[in-house]
DNA sequence: AACTATTTATAAGA
DNA sequence: TTCTTATAAATAGTT
């Protein structure tokens, strides 16, 4: 795709290569890119120039990440029990949910950051099983919210209704001139619809 | 390049994702493949598919090779500069994610217990979302490691089988006498066997 | 899997 | 190096 075809051979004359080679080398990571995007896959390249010069591509965070287990994937765990105590010395009185948030967002950075975890398989299957129980437990929390909010809406529903009748009743009641054996009805002050923000 | 200008973003249709994909992958092998031939240099491609699936392309006789080279490329590069720093934040961020751990089991107990947050409806589905994400993150990574152990053992295989084959030769000529012209093979002394464990 | 109308990449020239 | 442009190549939508 140029004034002309070119063969497919090494190209001889030694700047006109390394022009090509600048050029169809932003060519490749372009279309990775594209690739990775439009067809939601990760792409890794990796290219040595013959001068040993190393160029790279990787549509996550880096390309270190998918090769770094060569060399941490099977250190052995040591201080688990240590680190969970620490832990709980830094984070036992502000278990809230900005702590948990400000550590998710921490562990996200790093899964696909430049610096690689050193993170074991066994670590990594820990780890989801441990985020899977607490997000089905965060949703089972929040699905017996919403049914208590639905419950408290039907329950304040069917009070105000009640309230209406009641006061139709002394309107009507008011219209026959016969007001004084009834005393005006006064509305709770305290109802569950407070739950409900 | 087509009948219309493509949008750079993840093509919802899963068909034509699918086709795309294929089109675009052999594109690009097929671009890596001239860049290597034309401009005399090595290149390696990795794609990891939604489906776990992995594609790979390498202009020179294995992947683990250039994977090997890249290493040791690194390698070179960390080892030999002055970051003393770096092994501290290493640590700290290992740390922060066993306090993960510590504070999903946390966050649960709390969910169950007696003494519940004061998390609000809202609160629950943010929490949920960023679990989600963060799930998501940690299974993406487990199955990389797990598709890089696996390609692991190929190479391996593939290794040892070639071994195998050298050595029934040089038994099969020694066995006509003539083995004093051909040294004994000696097996490489590092293979990324041991890498493996 | 083929076919093309278009878009995109790029070889050569400036 | 960077830009321009003629042309080759890739590919999106279609059959």
């Amino acid at each position: 795709m140029g004034r002309k075809k070119v063969e497919l051979k090494r190209i001889e004359n030694k700047s006109s290569r390394q022009v090509t080679f600048s050029k169809r080398r932003n060519g490749l990571f372009k279309k990775a890119r594209e690739l990775s995007v439009l067809c939601d896959v990760q792409v890794a390249i990796l290219v040595f120039s013959s001068c040993d010069k190393l160029y790279e591509f990787s549509s996550v965070g880096s390309t270190t990440n998918i090769l770094k287990r060569y060399t941490s994937h099977f250190k052995k765990k040591t201080t688990s029990s240590k680190d969970a105590n620490h832990a709980e010395v830094y984070y036992g009185k502000h278990a809230n949910l900005k702590s948990l948030a400000k550590l998710l967002l921490m562990v996200e950075r790093n899964l696909e950051g430049p610096y690689a975890m050193e993170l074991t398989l066994g670590d990594l299957v820990e780890l989801e099983k441990q985020l899977h129980v607490t997000l089905t437990h965060v949703r089972d929390r929040k699905i017996q919210m919403m049914l208590e909010s639905v419950k408290s809406l039907h329950d304040q529903e069917k009070m105000l209704k009640e309230e209406n009748q009641l006061l139709e009743k002394q309107i009507v009641a008011m219209k026959n001139g016969k007001d004084s054996d009834h005393p005006l009805y006064h509305p709770p002050q305290q109802t569950t619809l407070s739950l409900l923000k």
